[in-house]
DNA sequence: ATAATAAGTAAGGCGTGCCTAAAAATATAC
DNA sequence: GTATATTTTTAGGCACGCCTTACTTATTAT
């Protein structure tokens, strides 16, 4: 029995191309999943292969590709990974979603489980409880563009002489 | 030139490892680097060559092997990009330390330096301007456990007050 | 000094995952 | 219905990074 912790990285991104190609067309053909990865044809066959073996996907020579249940369940819980980690990035920490979801593509294999749960936790958190009404720009963002304003900020103080500490 | 984007994950657990032996004993011994990385002592042979060749270690069979200042820039920078992460883990999400530190290890080869950036900023944010004096125990830590209940949540109660407010 | 032990190297193998080039299967056009 | 074009597969190769085994070099103890 395959588990999701048994896939490689680049086997989970064929999952999820597949998923992806699916959604649009009820099913991936191998020069769609080509493209959307940037392999070669050649490079797909063999990876079909792995998959069908593990029966995530019904794979025959020459047929149309689709999913298995398993391999469903499977490509859920990476696109999930995916769009939990880009969220996170996009609403906490205020990236371009395009930007957001190239990080996402090269982290989301390498997050624990417990930790994308953890983000998720707080992305929700800080749209819930948004600090007696701290709105991103006037919290998160303003600190990113301006620092603490406060001249007289004791942690500010604190905190320039661990940096000057640091440099040297 | 050798810049740290042309290391492998490998090349800079290698650097990483070297780097911290170094610390606690002047130089770094093959054997210390195969037991710190769990590879065999031949494995660490031809990564000392690569990173030799390099100019990221002074290396010569059967002699003590020392960060060259490039190595030692590069080996500071991925310390670096670790302890950002493991704090940003610990201070902002609450992750145990051991856990943090285990999840840093996996994923700091594969955040963009730019994320890494912010989740800095994030952590300095937090830890910085805690809404108004409000700890980690109290804010993400007590909605982790608790969830956001209208009767104890004392930021979602100033947040209901003013969301009210906006709809009359 | 030499034998025992420790440390490092060389050579060759394995799995992954990509590539190119060429053949085979399928789809399309006339 | 055959010729052409497209898609898919096969075959063979390369780089990485680990392994094991056998060997060489260095250190240490007697």
């Amino acid at each position: 029995m395959v588990s999701i912790d048994d896939l490689s990285a680049s086997q989970e991104d064929y999952l999820e191309a597949i998923f992806h190609i699916s959604e649009e067309k009820m099913a991936a053909r191998a020069k769609d999943i080509a493209k959307y990865l940037d392999v070669k044809a050649s490079s797909v066959t063999g990876a079909l292969r792995i998959l069908g073996k593990h029966e995530l996907i019904n794979y025959a020579p020459y047929d149309l590709i689709t999913l298995t249940d398993k391999g469903r369940v499977i490509a859920e819980e990476i696109v999930y990974r995916h769009r939990a980690l880009e969220k996170f990035l996009v609403k906490v920490l205020g990236i371009e979603r395009e930007d957001a979801d190239a990080a996402a593509c090269k982290m989301e294999h390498h997050v624990p489980k417990a930790i994308i749960e953890r983000l998720v936790k707080y992305a929700e958190y800080v749209d819930h409880c948004p600090r007696g009404g701290v709105s991103w720009e006037s919290g998160f963002g303003y600190y990113c563009k301006h620092g603490c304003t406060d001249q007289d900020c004791e942690r500010c103080i604190g905190e320039m002489e661990i940096q000057s500490q640091k440099l040297v």
